[in-house]
DNA sequence: AATGAATGAGCATTCATTCAT
DNA sequence: GATGAATGAATGCTCATTCAT
């Protein structure tokens, strides 16, 4: 008996953890399609062949059943942004490591970036920009672009995100548009004959 | 008699177009903050200091309220994309009339490309990409940069959004680092030499 | 100066009483067009030239002006309902009278039949026909076909109305229609060889 | 444990079942007393002793919960109406089908016909009568009725309704009176020394 | 007498969340 | 642990009526 009960509550943490997983696909897909405030608990309960009640015995509420979804992509990235500014490749870093991220959670990413209007982490692409502006700005400011730094950190993250959205799928290509990519931009930036 | 009758008539008239401005005012207010979707008609008219229902006596709905505010920036930039592509300069003419209408209306440049999910111009940003990658393309690839033109045109899309952000309000600097920006993202479209 | 007041009493008297008519005209187009429950005092007031307020100082509400318009028909229909039922004629005479009645109101009439659902009206073309049937038992208990008074009273009275809308402008074939169609519906009712 | 489950199951199954059968028969209360235009979702919540919400876990919108009240009886009679008219006793099969029909459905017959205003069956009665009068016309016609039919035809339907309504639930005096009443309507229309 | 802006309660509908089973 | 029915507050919108001018 005691096996057995044991036994039940191995069976029942799997069950649990594929229940949870399929909550979580289910809302990742959601949440993807729709943005996360026009996401509806019965449709994500429905994709996940279950009941809208049950969501609230894995998740708390809405808010955390996306943090769930994005919260992990959130934690690496903070990782990158952690990472000191030792040399002049600071950008290519972010970018690498971006990249990498990208590669492994590449919905997680996107919804995090384009879809989380709503959520708490609406302003997260924002965020992500105004952190490269810091990493940025001493590089710029020592090669007289000081003005330049904002706008070219903008548009560096959002000429990578494209190139994320666009190569999806194609690593090899993806690899290549952004070296290709990071040139063009960081170009100007190198001193004459460096390359 | 006659006078304060006309007085009458212009205050009456006054007091309207007041009242109007209150909408627009609040409108513009809460679509700013909350984006179209989750804006709440309830709350412009307590921000306005009425009730829901006057608000339709003067806009038939909440889409024409948004309508009354981004419609002109609309109108404005459907001119600007009108503009034949005469020259090599297509970009910075683009930029430079983008940069027009963002002096003169800046939120409502700014709701209409950033918070406008859920209304009719939600896809609004993507489309002037969109338009902007149609414009560079030929220039692009003449100059063997075919597999750029797609992120650069969002990169570039994007910075200027960014400066007109940070530059807001000071006209000269916003000039200055457009110019400066536009060298720098074209730069390398230029022959070698040409500088 | 006593001239004057007087005189603007007058001229007062009859723009009031104008405006009334205004009033009165246009609510029953709506009231046709639209019905009692769907009819709305901004579309009246449009239709009549003036102000939503402005109706108010003539009719108390809604309910009221709908009165007003169909109130002298209901007073004409229960003088008509009120003659005694001297002979065998009595539909005849009810057709008759309902026909002169029809003839002089006939947009009261229809609105009245038709359009009165949600106002104290709303079950009047009922009265009618229960006042119809109360007339015609006698007659019809008579002649052995007491079990027919009700659904035949009914009849006639949809067909009649039927009558009027069809030949609606045209008295001459109204007259003749009505004829036709009473003497097929009452034949039954006559001795053989009667007519 | 088996049978406590089905149990739980049929359980569920009756008070779902129960519930929806609650709201059912107070949408049919208040679209028989209020109309479709003026029933309101919420009164017929408060009257099925349920929140508005809930409603709609059980019916889309107002127009389906009418529709499942009304429908099936739409449907019945659309298949009387199919009918092929192959002798002169188009009329009498008419009202023998819509008799049954009536009987079945009783109120939501009467929905159909004197309350469906607003709805999209608000010209539910005209279509019955302009289906009828198609009918009759030729064997009108072929009489010398021809001026008659459409009034006929609005005074046959009308007459069948009041029968219906009158003898409601005495289903044997209601033949007798449907047979009476027809031979009455018809009788006109019979060659001499048929009958 | 007339205005018409303003009100406020009403409408159908949606949805995150709760809770008895 | 799981259900899914139920809630209740929110949404955009309408309209008869009122009232300061």
């Amino acid at each position: 008996m005691a096996s057995q009960e044991m036994n039940g509550c191995l069976v029942m943490k799997l069950l649990k953890e594929e229940m949870r997983q399929r909550i979580v696909e289910a809302a990742r897909d959601e949440f993807f399609q729709s943005g996360y405030a026009r996401a509806s608990m019965r449709a994500i309960a429905q994709q996940a062949g279950m009941t809208v009640g049950n969501i609230y015995l894995y998740f708390p509420g809405k808010e955390q059943l996306f943090d769930a979804i994005v919260g992990e992509t959130v934690r690496q990235i903070q990782e990158i942004t952690r990472l000191p500014s030792a040399n002049n490749d600071t950008i290519r870093k972010m970018a690498d490591a971006l990249r990498a991220t990208f590669v492994q959670n590449r919905v997680e990413f996107m919804i995090l970036v384009t879809r989380s209007s709503g959520s708490k982490y609406e302003n997260y692409k924002q965020m992500l920009i105004t952190l490269a502006q810091r990493r940025m700005r001493e590089e710029f400011v020592a090669r007289g672009y000081e003005a330049l730094y904002d706008p070219l950190a903008v548009a560096i993250m959002e000429g990578l995100m494209e190139i994320f959205r666009t190569y999806d799928g194609d690593e090899k290509r993806l690899e290549q548009s952004l070296v290709c990519f990071l040139n063009y931009m960081l170009g100007g930036l190198l001193p004459p004959g460096s390359n």
